[in-house]
RNA sequence: GGAGGGGUGGCCGAGCGGCUUAUGGCGGCGGUCUUGAAAACCGCUCUCCGGUCUUCCGGAGCGUGGGUUCGAAUCCCACCCCCUCCGCCA
């Protein structure tokens, strides 16, 4: 969520900020709302201030003189109304609000859509096997170890089935990230709930707008989590952190949902883009100052997976056109399937800035004598599973169609 | 799912219609004393919102949301969560 202060303060700043990632936002709408609540909010607390007063003499006082309670009671009902009022007036400016992306930071490339991303760099070379690459979904069915119309049996369309060392491979993976993440680069493992209760989608950002791609079960009232991103930047809400626990960095591994509203044709082909997939999520909570040298950090330790199973990636700086809703600052990592003959996006690393804290009302107290300030959060995958399984099936393929095995995943089959 | 008990400030724990943001204790911070430390004593210790808003004024907050009342932490209703027992179950 954007500061209603910051809208109020510099109105263009903000509009100006939001016109970047392409859209139009009523933010005269919000700059109205919010001064009528305001207005609201004074009438009904100077007359809350007398009402109390009188009401305190009242209580203290020997006699109750019936006119003076009916007068009270008159003024009570009074404010009962306003306060409706205002309380109206709040959640229609709060729900505007709810609507606003986050505000891009100022170094963000500018774009009108992804082919304006930027490549910032670039590690190992797509090399020539000097055979024709399978794609994966051919490997799979050859090795036995994807199962794509069983799965569609099961689940229909975009689901499939791993067996055998494709389930394992997946497992590894899975194993090794956590390992590396949690062992090198000092990250917390945490195992979370994959539903969640309303709040959480909306402090992440994922609600009120993202309704349509998140499943939802309405007999509890339960939303499957797109990402671990989700109940990771819950864990905190409400809280005053230490000051000095910052940064506090998590890695998590849950399965992921999503509706994705997919046009029939289009990536139908594999296991690239599904309703359900694994995938294995960074996030840090951080000093405002510190959270652009974090992402850094971050993406690097996303990176370093690639780096590790030896898959030539590239990094990706999205343009303003293509920034997540709560992101005002995102690294893509593409990596190379040959098979496919495209590059896969595995990680997208974003800066939220105070977006989601502000949401998720997560501070921290810069000094032992100081107010207290909202935290930075960030998230990137590392990585996102299926597409890691196809990038190393289709780069470790053998001209027999056999298959390595990863020298860094050996003790993990 | 059924029955009973309970949710108060960083923690423990009072308060059960007005003088209560809330007694007391613990912890934390500052001070006195001391060569230093401890002990003792003294003081301070929540968050949010609004107001031409850094130590000023006002408002809100006792699980959450409603209600009764001139007045609610205290009474009523609904919901959530925790504990105990029973049932069910990986």
């Amino acid at each position: 969520m954007i500061d209603i202060k910051l809208i109020r303060d510099d109105p263009e700043m903000v509009r100006k900020g939001l016109e970047r990632r392409g859209d139009v936002f009523a933010l005269d709408e919000i700059f109205e709302a919010d001064l009528q609540y305001r207005q609201l909010l004074g009438r009904t607390e100077s007359l809350r201030a007398e009402h109390k007063k009188a009401s305190k003499q009242l209580g203290s006082s020997r006699e109750k003189p019936p006119q003076l309670v009916e007068e009270m009671r008159r003024l009570g009902e009074q404010i009962t109304a306003l306060q409706q009022q205002t309380r109206d007036a709040k959640s229609a400016l709060d729900s505007m609000l709810l609507e606003l992306p986050n505000i891009p930071h100022v170094d963000v490339p500018f774009g009108t859509s992804e082919a304006d991303n930027v490549v910032v760099r670039s590690w190992g070379e797509p090399g020539d096997p000097g055979f024709a690459a399978l794609p994966h979904w051919d490997l799979g069915e050859r090795l036995g170890i994807i199962d794509f119309e069983r799965g569609v049996k099961l689940s229909g369309s975009r689901f499939y089935v791993l067996k055998g060392l494709g389930a394992r491979l997946e497992r590894a993976l899975i194993s090794f990230m956590l390992d590396v993440h949690a062992e090198q680069h000092g990250y917390k493992e945490v195992c979370l709930p994959a539903m969640v209760k309303r709040d959480c989608m909306e402090s992440s950002g994922h609600l009120p707008k993202f309704g349509d791609n998140l499943y939802h079960d309405d007999e509890d009232d339960f939303w499957f989590v797109p990402t671990a991103e989700v109940p990771l930047t819950n864990l905190h809400r409400d809280e005053i952190l230490a000051a000095e626990s910052l940064p506090i960095n998590y890695v998590a591994y849950t399965p992921c949902f999503r509706r994705e509203k997919m046009s029939a044709g289009a990536d139908t082909r594999g296991i690239k883009r599904g309703h359900q997939f694994d995938k294995v999520e960074l996030y840090k909570f951080t000093d405002p100052e510190e959270s652009d040298h974090e992402l850094e950090r971050l993406v690097h330790d996303a990176e370093s997976i690639c780096q590790k199973l030896c898959l030539p990636y590239r990094v990706v700086q999205l343009c303003t056109a293509d920034l997540g809703f709560a992101a005002r600052r995102t690294y893509d990592i593409e990596v190379w399937a040959p098979g496919c003959d495209e590059w896969l996006e595995v990680s997208s690393c974003s800066n939220c800035g105070d977006f989601q804290a502000r949401r998720a009302n997560i501070r921290y107290r810069p000094r032992s004598d100081s107010g207290t300030q909202f935290v930075h959060t960030l998230n990137g995958s590392g990585l996102a599973l299926p597409r890691v399984l196809i990038a190393v099936l289709e780069s470790y393929q053998q001209a027999d169609g056999t298959v390595l095995v990863p020298e860094v995943l050996e003790h993990y089959m």
